[in-house]
DNA sequence: AGCACGATTAACT
DNA sequence: GTTAATCGTGCTC
C-alpha cells in the first residue's frame, strides 16, 4: 500500500513536537509533471509554546499578523515561505492551532525522487550540497514565493509530506536554533533545532 | 520617508 | 576565517 499525505491534525500541535515527527518524512514537490522529494532530517520549531519567541517572525509588530506573517496566525498545514537576505526562499509549515502562530523551518533533507532535476537546480554542485540548507533545499526542490500560503494538506496541492512511521528518539538529537544573531535569551538558546543523528545531510 | 538588518550561501584570502 | 550579495520588512523619525 502506498503512504499518503499528512492531514491537519499532524501539524495542528505544538511546534516542537511536530518539528521533531517531521524527521523522516518525505517532502514531495511536484513540478513540471515531474516528483521532486527528500527525507526531511533537520527542523527548527518557531514560538512553540511560548507567548512570544523572539526569534519568530510573528513576534514582530507587538505579535499582530502583517501581511508577510497572517499565515502564520491561520489554521496549520499551509506553507510560509518568506526571502532571506534578499536572496534565499525558505520554507516553513504553519503548526499550531487557527489564531496562534507557530512554524516548522525545513532546514536540510536528503534527496529521494527526483535527483536529475536536483543536480540540474543545483549545478555544479556535490550532491551533499543539493540540500544541506534552507536556502540550498528550496532551490534544489525549485521553492519560491509562488509557494507561499499554499495548502499542504489539499489533494491537488504542488507540495506536501507523505506519512512515515515516527522515528525512535535514539535516532533523533536537538540542540540551539542557528543564525538567530542577537535574538535574546532565553529564546536564543532554546534547544528548538532537531536532526536526525549522523545524517549527511544535516546542514553545517 | 528613510534605514538597519536578517531563520544564508558562495566566493574569497 | 572573512565578506559581498540583495531586498522585503518592520521600526524609527
Amino acid at each position: 500500500m502506498s503512504a499518503t499525505r499528512l492531514t491537519p491534525p499532524f501539524f495542528a500541535r505544538n511546534a516542537r513536537i511536530v518539528a521533531q515527527e517531521l524527521l523522516g518524512k518525505q517532502l514531495v514537490r511536484r513540478l513540471d509533471g515531474h516528483l521532486i522529494s527528500g527525507l526531511i532530517v533537520e527542523t527548527e520549531a518557531y514560538c512553540d509554546f511560548w507567548d512570544v519567541d523572539l526569534a519568530c517572525h510573528a513576534s514582530r509588530n507587538k505579535g499582530r499578523p502583517t501581511p508577510r506573517t497572517e499565515i502564520m496566525f491561520g489554521p496549520a498545514g499551509f506553507a510560509y515561505v518568506y526571502l532571506n537576505y534578499g536572496i534565499h526562499s525558505l520554507f516553513n509549515v504553519v503548526t499550531g492551532s487557527n489564531g496562534t502562530a507557530s512554524a516548522v523551518l525545513i532546514r536540510a533533507l536528503e534527496p529521494q525522487l527526483g535527483e536529475i532535476k536536483m543536480e540540474k537546480n543545483r549545478k555544479g554542485r556535490s550532491r551533499i550540497e543539493w540540500t544541506n540548507g534552507p536556502g540550498k533545499l528550496t532551490q534544489a526542490m525549485g521553492i519560491d514565493q509562488s509557494i507561499n500560503k499554499q495548502n499542504l494538506c489539499h489533494p491537488d496541492s504542488v507540495i506536501w509530506v507523505e506519512d512515515a512511521p515516527t522515528l525512535s528518539l535514539t535516532r533523533c538529537q536537538s540542540g540551539p536554533r542557528v543564525g538567530l544573531g542577537k535574538t535574546p535569551e532565553p529564546w536564543f538558546s532554546m534547544p528548538w533545532r532537531f536532526w536526525i543523528k549522523n545524517n549527511q545531510f544535516v546542514s553545517k
